[in-house]
Formats: C-alpha cells, structure tokens, sequence
DNA sequence: CCACATAGTGAGGTAACCTCTGTATTGATT
DNA sequence: AATCAATACAGAGGTTACCTCACTATGTGG
C-alpha cells in the first residue's frame, strides 16, 4: 500500500493556505474595494519609496510599466491591466518617460498614498494579518523556505 | 523609515512560490491535457483508496460529488464543473447512489486509473517535483507550517 | 402529508492571469 | 542619413479556477 508521497500532500497544503490568504486579503480589502492583485500592485509600487512618517506625499517616485511587471512576475500586458484598474480609481497616473517615450512611469497619487497608508495603518492595528497565527520563528521558517522555492 | 511590513514580503514570497508550484504542474500535466485542477481532483478521488502495486482496477471506492468538493476546500458547484471536464476525459464516471437518489457518486475509470497511474510513476521517475530543490527537513517543516495556517 | 433540508446543476459572473498582434519609438549598422 | 532590429506598451481575445443564485429532484421529521 503506496501512501500517495509526500510531494503532493505539500501540494494539497500549499494550495489551501494560498486560498486562505486570498480570502483573508480579500475581506480585508473589501471595504475599500481593492482587489489583492490592486493592493499587490499599489504595495509594490510604494514600497520602492523609502516612505516617512506621513508617507502621503505624491510623485517623487515612479516606476515603469514594465519593472512593475517585473516585480509582481506578471506579463507586461498584464500589468497594463492592473494599472488601468489603479488609474481608473484615481490612485495612480501614468506619464510618459521623458527619457524614452516608449515608456510610461507609473506613480502613486495623492490619494492612492493617503489609501495606502490608511490600509498600512489598519492592518497594523487590528494584527487581523493571515500569517499572524504563526509563531516569530515559524513566520521566519517560512520566509526562508519560500525563499528556496522562488527560485 | 518604516520598512513595510514582514507580513507583506511573506505574502509576496506565498504568492510567487504558489505561482511557481501551479506553473511546474501546469508543464508536468500539458503532455496528458490534465489541469493542475483536473489533477487535483483526480489525485482526491484516487487518494481516498488505498491503492496497491498495480493501482489500475476501477470502481471498488467512489465518493459523493459533495464531498469531493470538501477535500478540495472548494463549492460544490465548483467540484460538478470538474468533474464534468473529467467525466469527457472519460477518466472518471458519475453513478446515483442507490442510497440516496438525490446525490452522485464519482468513480474513477480504468483509463482514469491507467492516467493516474503513469503520472504519478513519471513523477516518482523524474522526481521533477516543484518542493525537490528543498531539503527533507525544509519540507516537513513547510508541512507543519502550512498546516496551521489551513484553519 | 407537509414543511424543510439536502444533493446536484444551469445560468451567469469575476479575478487574475495569458498570448498574439500592432504601433510608436529607440539604438545599432550600414 | 537611411534602414532594420529591438523594445515599451496596449488592443483583442482567450483560459483557469473559482463564485453565487435560482431551480429541480429527492429525502426526513413532525
């Protein structure tokens, strides 16, 4: 009697705990009607700003398309889409480099860094965050094994 | 400076190292047209019994379409649309249950258990296995982890 | 026998991706 | 300078893996 190995059990695992955290962040986002893969997005391109105290000034960052794509290990064209989303709801604009007109920075708004430091601040104080339930260790256990899978 | 917070790179991490697991899958799986979620649901419905050296006689063990849709942590009506696309496939057949007209119970055909079979014995080969690269005890501490974060 | 619950499915929708194609622009090569 | 390949992005259209809501057929407790 082969148990089935051990391999696809981690699979099984895997894909639970991804689902549990999409729908943790989900709930989380609802209220401000973001997506994960918005908040991904908007995180990503904030976090490339070393961001102060109020972190609620604009501009003075940006990044391209293309890097945004790069970083989140999507497609180009589907960091278009995502950034068509964020634009749409007015936290972030695009303007062409003028270095290379091909190309377009992306950069957080206004309201897109007040939305981002409002979400920050609410997880932080509710520690309503999904990888709360492990231990300091096991959540470093973890960085450092994922670490490993991520290439 | 506030670094963004652990938590966040800890989601960044899941969500690249989960990308990757259904991508190496998706590869594994496109010779013999199977999903990652198509494997799944057959790995589900093989793992119920406990298969011997062979592994290739059908029936002898089926389950509820309702609790397929249980282990896979996903809505019934999810669980029909799978097993309709496996049901095409012919690898798996639905029968009413004598006990209860109103439910279906899924068995897994000799093609289905043939397939099953020569994926899995191709896995076991080639151990081509997404969580390979990490070590034994990397893997039983990613398992134990994991399974507390899956309620 | 009637109200209510349960099992599955049809209809229709969404998030988060993808590829392939086309266009504007740039940089490298003759 | 004229050309040609490469690059950045976006339009069009597709896929996977889910979901809810409404419906039908069937079973169960009062």
């Amino acid at each position: 009697m082969h148990p089935v190995d051990d391999s696809t059990d981690l699979g099984a695992l895997f894909h639970a705990a991804f689902r549990g955290l999409r729908r943790t962040w989900s709930e989380q986002l609802a209220p401000w009607e973001l997506t994960p893969h918005q908040w991904r997005a908007l995180l990503t391109l904030m976090g490339r700003r070393p961001f102060d105290a109020t972190g609620l000034e604009p501009g003075g960052d940006s990044m391209r398309l293309k890097d945004l794509a790069q970083r989140l290990r999507i497609a180009p064209r589907s960091a278009t889409e995502v950034v068509d989303q964020l634009e749409t709801k007015g936290l972030v604009q695009r303007d062409s480099d003028p270095t290379d007109r091909r190309a377009t920075l992306i950069t957080t708004t206004a309201p897109g860094c007040e939305l981002f430091a409002a979400i920050t601040a609410q997880r932080r104080d509710k520690s309503s965050e999904y990888f709360a339930r492990l231990s300091a260790h096991d959540r470093t256990e973890l960085a450092r094994i994922l670490e490993q899978l991520g290439e």
